[in-house]
DNA sequence: TTCTAGCACTCTTCTTTTTCAAGTGCTAAC
DNA sequence: GTTAGCACTTGAAAAAGAAGAGTGCTAGAA
């Protein structure tokens, strides 16, 4: 491809973002100075390398999947940020109240507002977070909330039905156990040494030992169940009103496929260890007309992952311009 | 009405209910053993009345709002759980380890999956709460988190940075004074207690008090705020799949107001004082094609609210019926 | 070579027309 | 009070027509 070709192909892409309207030839003649006759020609160029198709036999091009590709990765020039973009975001980045997650996920939802697109937040996975500490809060006289906390801040709270034979006292003496023998285990470990190291002891010194190990073996595992609960979605109902997405069967597809958190995440999930990935297309899983932007962040250690679900025909450059903003503030921010 | 008109209008209820087609005279006749031309000039009456609509003039009838409504008040029969239903309930009905609230949720997960309708679960309300406890975890040299338990077990955590001058010490001193002064007091009032008891105490006791009154204000401020995480809408894309809602803009509109909890949260929120309420079509705020079944509950003073939120066609009688079970089971089970 | 003007052709989209079946209301008779 | 019969209305689906946008190709100009 000559650097004409290349500047069709960008054009091509962008009006089209733009219009959402198959691009004809005539539309970019002013554009290149040249005839609609020697632009048919380049875009049939451009059609027989695969980066622009035609719906029908004689209707304008729109950017193929690989066409997307190619201008992502070679044509896109960085965009900068609008004032309002960046006013918008910065009453988030700004607040020093906010702690990195809840700081990520509000931006990630101003994000969606702005580009009308889904975002979505994976927390850091639980597993790799050490254990910090356990503490069991009796609430009433048979009711008590566990509570585990890790070293990331993450906490989980889970209440329990004690039995009248319960012993309030040897619960709370298990937990003074394991905060002193377990305390820095990963979570993942957490389960079995609760098995291995914990159960025998307490089942020398107490008599309900087996519910007491079953109450806290159900706190703890719930970090391991994978649970759907660090992930959020953000402006799923945004995303439908995409001009793409017109007919009602497409959309009911589309809003089930959002609206399952097991599903997101297995989208947005690391599976190739890039910091960027853009799935376009039937990649994204999601639908064939849908891109996945996904991002990877490590504040000083906490990390997760970030996403923007759109269309196809999604502003690229704006999208991955807001992305690096709030994740370089968030960057200078934890510095401070 | 006369007996014969409420079996009519009963059978076009349900009849509608199953087929989503208007109801024309003749697929009554051999129930009713009467002439199609009786049942129109029955069905005439029910027009007259405003039970039955007509989408056009040489349509079958079709139940107005007012007419579900009569359906729901004095001619639905309460239906018996069918055995797979309950089969799919028990699971989580036996499970002892479940507390209420989870417990609660589940079921209506589950009532969503059975009846392909959205369903909702309002938590109590945190701010007739009472303050039970409220603990730091200090995470690493800079960060904290800041745990609040209340009586009825509600859990809310939030991490803070401290300053370099910030003492973790005079944090925790903090927080005993706070259990020692303030436990049992509403959630509501913890806020302005908190300035009038708690400030002038650590003003003199304290350096950096004025941080330090920041952090727990905001911890217990989030309480009041009122947040939209006690509330939790399952099944909003099989809302969408109901053949009412076949046209590609009223399935945008729907899906953007399931998708908005806040608004979910008003439209199931207590407005008058009955335990269970059925608003219709338009009554539902939701869209003029949809109903809303809210039902209270109370279980041994655990206070929320359920709701199912599905076609202005609904299987009323199934619905109140899986409603009916799942709390009766609860109450139950909280009796043990 | 490279570009352009011109033309026939294709295909979508929008509108109009036609056809069909379902269902009604009314009248007159049972 | 009930029913058979009939004219009439209407929407939904299929078919037909018209308009417009855009293409590919050819032949000639720069």
């Amino acid at each position: 491809m000559d650097k004409r070709q290349e500047d069709l192909l960008k054009a091509i892409v962008e009006t089209y973002v733009k219009t959402v309207k198959p691009v004809g030839s005539k539309s970019l003649c002013q554009k290149f100075k040249l005839s609609s006759a020697t632009i048919r020609n380049e875009m049939a160029v451009l059609e027989s390398l695969g980066y622009v198709e035609k719906n029908h036999i004689s209707s304008g091009r729109v950017p193929s999947e690989s066409g997307y590709r190619y201008y992502v990765e070679h044509l896109m020039e960085p965009e900068k940020l609008t004032g309002s973009d960046v006013l918008k975001l910065q009453s988030i980045v700004k607040n020093q109240d906010l702690v990195l997650s809840d700081a990520i996920s509000k931006c990630m939802e101003i994000i969606s507002d702005l580009t009308n697109y889904a975002s979505v937040v994976l927390g850091s996975n639980a597993e790799d977070n050490l254990l910090k500490q356990i503490s069991i809060i009796p609430i009433d006289n048979n009711k008590i909330v566990a509570l585990v906390c890790t070293n990331r801040g993450v906490v989980e709270n889970k209440q329990f039905q004690l039995d009248a034979d319960t012993d309030l006292k040897e619960l709370i003496k298990t937990s003074e156990i394991i905060n002193k023998m377990l305390t820095g285990t990963p979570i993942s470990d957490v389960a079995s040494r609760l098995e291995f190291e914990i159960k025998p002891i307490i089942a020398k010194q107490m008599v309900d030992y087996e519910r007491i190990y079953h109450i806290f073996y159900n706190a703890l595992s719930d970090f391991a169940a994978q649970d759907t609960d660090d992930i959020r979605v953000v402006g799923r109902a945004k995303v439908l009103e995409q001009p793409e997405y017109s007919d009602a069967d497409t959309i009911k597809k589309l809003a089930y496929k959002l609206d399952d958190e097991k599903f997101i995440k297995h989208v947005v999930q690391d599976k190739d260890n890039e910091e960027i990935k853009i799935y376009i297309g039937k990649d994204s899983e999601v639908d064939p007309n849908t891109t996945v932007i996904k991002r990877k962040y490590d504040i000083n250690g906490e990390t997760g992952t970030v996403a923007v679900i759109g269309p196809k025909r999604m502003e690229y450059a704006r999208v991955m311009g807001l992305l690096d903003y709030v994740l370089d503030e968030m960057k200078k921010k934890d510095e401070k």
